[in-house]
DNA sequence: CGTCTTTGACCCGCGC
DNA sequence: GCGCGGGTCAAAGACG
């Protein structure tokens, strides 16, 4: 077992701003760096990459300080990944709808079965997967645009929960951004579902090339092995998604245009070569053997 | 004027 | 059934 290291904010801090080092984070050699930059837990820190609703609330509640959260698991696990995304309303809830609009015809109830039927159609959840980030800024830039549909304070938590929503037409990705009670420099994104567009920046960006910071479409990233094992989170969109965010908030916060130096985007090992700019520095070892 | 944020109200699911 | 907390809507306001 590798020691462990605190990750203290002076380390990681340049100039008034905390954020990550990029040397640390594109220094080879410092493998550790990078996945507590991603917050790939490995080392009894508190740091953790989650998969699924019920981790990151599990997770949250110990981050809190108090592992006897129970409300908290009321979200429902998601539905299983590979069903084909959030399927339209059944016929038996349009019947629903229609009888009670029927039943109750008036302007304030029709704007209650308007929302009731969104609810309805977002019944079955996407597979959510949460990241944790040591940032000071709530919502990190990514390159894509998202819009804040909401925001609700959290139990036991002086910070609010902030809600998100893509705002590419026929894109119904949503996130929502949290601080960890216990650690405030920490924010915990979860996305839920799938882009179904490219990233708006991918072309306007100069670092469309190999190592991209720009993740492939969803429909190139094909999540495997739900079971929440790490081949579920290097090939989960959202792993790219969230490096992606933290190499734009690191680098913004510096003052860096949105480019890396090439040599530091070369993936040196080619089995990995396909899984983009992260292979570079996080350890081979780190990826299963894929058949 | 278009886009985005804020915020109060509402619905839903769950536990008691 | 009731209360609570999470999630969402949508009107109003802010902003460039």
């Amino acid at each position: 077992m590798m020691e462990k290291k605190s990750m203290n904010m002076d380390d990681y801090s340049i100039g008034s701003f905390p954020t990550y080092s990029l040397t640390n984070m594109f220094d080879l050699s410092e493998e550790r760096s990078f996945m507590e930059l991603l917050g790939v837990q490995n080392m009894n820190n508190s740091y953790s990459l989650l998969d699924s609703p019920l981790d990151v609330k599990e997770s949250l509640a110990e981050n809190n300080g108090n592992g006897k959260e129970t409300s908290l698991n009321s979200q429902q696990q998601p539905a299983t990944p590979n069903s084909s995304s959030i399927s339209s309303a059944s016929s038996e809830a349009l019947n629903d709808e229609h009888n009670k609009t029927v039943d109750q015809a008036n302007n304030h109830l029709q704007k209650q079965l308007k929302a009731k039927k969104t609810t309805n159609q977002k019944r079955q959840r996407e597979a959510r997967i949460a990241f944790m980030t040591k940032s000071e800024v709530d919502h990190l830039e990514d390159g894509y645009r998202w819009r804040k549909y909401g925001q609700k304070a959290v139990k036991n938590s002086p910070f609010p929960r902030s809600y998100y929503r893509c705002t590419s037409v026929s894109c119904n990705v949503k996130k929502h951004v949290e601080r960890s009670l216990n650690d405030p420099t920490i924010v915990v994104t979860t996305y839920e579902g799938k882009h179904t567009h490219p990233n708006p920046v991918m072309g306007r960006s100069s670092v469309s090339h190999v190592g991209s910071l720009i993740p492939p479409p969803a429909a190139e990233c094909t999540t495997t092995n739900f079971g929440g094992s790490e081949n579920y989170l290097m090939s989960s969109p959202y792993y790219n998604h969230h490096r992606q965010q933290v190499l734009f908030n690191t680098l913004s916060s510096m003052g860096f245009p949105s480019k890396i130096p090439q040599e530091r985007l070369v993936c040196s090992n080619p089995r990995v070569m396909d899984h983009g700019l992260l292979q570079d520095v996080v350890p081979s070892n780190m990826f299963k053997e894929e058949e």
